[in-house]
DNA sequence: GTCTATAGAGAGATAGAC
DNA sequence: GTCTATCTCTCTATAGAC
């Protein structure tokens, strides 16, 4: 079996590195040492390939990771038969990585844009972008099904809101209660919102 | 007029100065010379006060905020007349909090709290304390208000998430419109299971 | 209780050979 | 593109005088 190292190009071990690193353990605490020892990557590669260092890295981080949730919500939504279910089951879901990674991987850039939001601003602006492409994303599902664009939005950034809140209150209880009653909360919001149609 | 350090005592400074830090950075993100400077107080008192170091700040710290932020939250419900009022209100005194403190303070413990879920078992356990307290006190109110305990909990849960992901969003952002959503969504929610009764 | 100095480890970043 | 060595800075923590 080839390793890692030769199917993987460096760069993007890095970058995946980076994201599991930053993602569980936070932007400041996680090291770049670190990253490249867990990419099994020599510690110059990483300058190479991110010359402004860590920021650059964070960035590229938080972007990828916001786009792979992107695809992973609207595969969820759109392989659903109505957007109710697709709501529920994206919950269902979150719940059982949080089980599955024993709850250590959960949004993957919550915890970076905590840190970061009153200290690093192009990280922070990067790190709004992501949220805004989830909420408008949302925003258009919710649109698609009846509901009118106004309310949509503000449904839309509820949820995420809800996703967030859950996630956080859920690792630290090491319990998936919050996260199931978030989207319970969730589920309701978006009936409540069809049914005023 | 006396100076700061004379009317409030080193040790409370420290903590107080710690609080301030952590939640705008984060814990891994201060560092403890930048702590006893904020606090005007010299470094070797630190580790006279706070003997475990960085770890017991941090548990002290969010175990300090945790019991504010209950206060704060008990006041303003018990000050509304009726429990629907009081959320409305706490969601927008927590909005107008991020716009006076120009987004940088919002939830006490919550920054702190998404970088050691998954690296600092002990103040996990403190973090998860503190969301539970600030969970079975919103119970107790919806229970009050005659919502039955089971559906209470699961209220109180959600509401809490809410104000966690508007906090989250709103300062990635910079905008108060995540959290004003947010709070109408928990007050629907909590509107939606007083009608069931 | 207060304060200074410093140990020892590890951080981010850079230079330069290969 | 890869890799090592190293610079400088800052971190947590400790020792010990006062």
């Amino acid at each position: 079996m080839p390793a890692v190292s030769d199917l993987v190009p460096t760069r993007e071990r890095i970058l995946n590195a980076g994201a599991v690193l930053f993602r569980r353990q936070g932007y400041a605490a996680t090291g770049l040492k670190q990253v490249v020892a867990e990419a099994d990557a020599p510690f110059g590669s990483l300058y190479y390939h991110f010359p402004q260092g860590k920021e650059q890295l964070g960035e590229e981080v938080l972007r990828a990771g916001g786009a792979f949730f992107l695809v992973l919500y609207e595969q969820i939504v759109d392989a659903a038969p109505d957007v109710v279910t697709g709501v529920r089951d994206f919950f269902a879901g979150a719940a059982e990585t949080l089980v599955a990674t024993d709850y250590a991987d959960a949004c993957p850039i919550a915890t970076v844009a905590g840190e970061i939001a009153s200290t690093h601003e192009s990280l922070r602006r990067t790190a709004s972008d992501v949220f805004e492409s989830w909420a408008a994303a949302a925003t258009d599902r919710f649109a698609a099904a009846g509901i009118r664009r106004g309310p949509a939005r503000k449904l839309a950034l509820a949820v995420v809101a809800l996703i967030e809140g859950g996630f956080l209150l859920s690792r630290a209880a090491r319990s998936t209660e919050p996260m199931d009653a978030s989207g319970q909360a969730a589920v309701a919001l978006v009936r409540a919102a069809l049914e005023a149609v």
